[in-house]
DNA sequence: ATGACTGCAAAGACTTTGCATCTTT
DNA sequence: AAAGATGCAAAGTCTTTGCAGTCAT
């Protein structure tokens, strides 16, 4: 009835690695990452852990991004930011909403709210410069 | 240069599909609807011309649910609820945020905010019920 | 030894796209 | 007639999964 988890180098490296960015990563991504490290690593592997790690509450998902799935090792509240254009994910603090929000549209509604997400999105520092250069290239 | 819409009956069927719902549809869920009246209607025309409302700003996406993109043909501000067991996505009044959030996002980090998403998971009033039911089944 | 974890490759699910055909203007 | 829209099917991308072998306990 029990299952019991084994340790595993490569799990392990898998959780650093995602924990060890901001760029909150997709499955390929840990999986470029890992590999000098781990030859021998497989893709399926990663997904595997992704999956593991999830349900351990250990990372969670950002959403599907340009058609792939991103993490987050950070699991306390805070808001993203995502750029249309390049993709990037950015964390946001999050003072803006407070904390009995769930709570507020729970009753309101009466859903069983677990937990909420705040969103932007727009263009990041880097690709608004972008797009004023190749603004000025066009003209 | 120009580019000239043309009238189409399937086109404008697909919309309005989009727009004559509540469930935030996904491509198979347009396809399958629009079948019974378009026995040769193709599911690449359905997602052709789900990019084609998209880049006119006729719907939204709101994202990847269970592998399926699913949109809203509701583009006015507005919150969502989705459902982690049935996937269902519902609407809610948007009283929580003030409009300048965006502005104040936008200045507080240096990025060009467009508009954000407030969405809320947990569960839908169906499926608290149906897991109620379940537990009662398993003990 | 047992059961968990992994590599590999095949399979799956969803979406995109090339090309010939049909339609709107 | 010209250009757009569609059907069909192949291809593409990302993710999941079956199975045999490997590894931690």
């Amino acid at each position: 009835m029990e299952r019991t988890t084994r340790y595993s180098k490569k799990r392990a490296d898998i959780l650093a690695a995602i924990r060890g960015t901001d760029c909150h990563p997709s499955a390929e991504w840990v999986y470029q990452t890992l590999k000098p490290n781990h030859p021998d690593l497989s893709l399926g592997t990663v997904y595997r852990n992704l999956v593991f790690f999830q349900e351990r509450g250990d990372i969670r998902s950002v959403g599907v991004i340009k058609g792939q799935e991103r993490f987050d090792g950070i699991t306390t509240p805070h808001s993203h930011f995502i750029c249309r254009h390049c993709g990037a994910v950015m964390d946001l603090s999050r003072t803006e909403l407070a904390s009995r929000i769930d709570r507020d549209v729970s009753e309101q509604y009466g859903l069983m709210v677990e937990h909420h997400e705040l969103t932007f999105h727009g263009l990041c520092p880097t690709c608004i410069h972008n797009q004023k250069h190749e603004e000025d290239v066009l003209s």
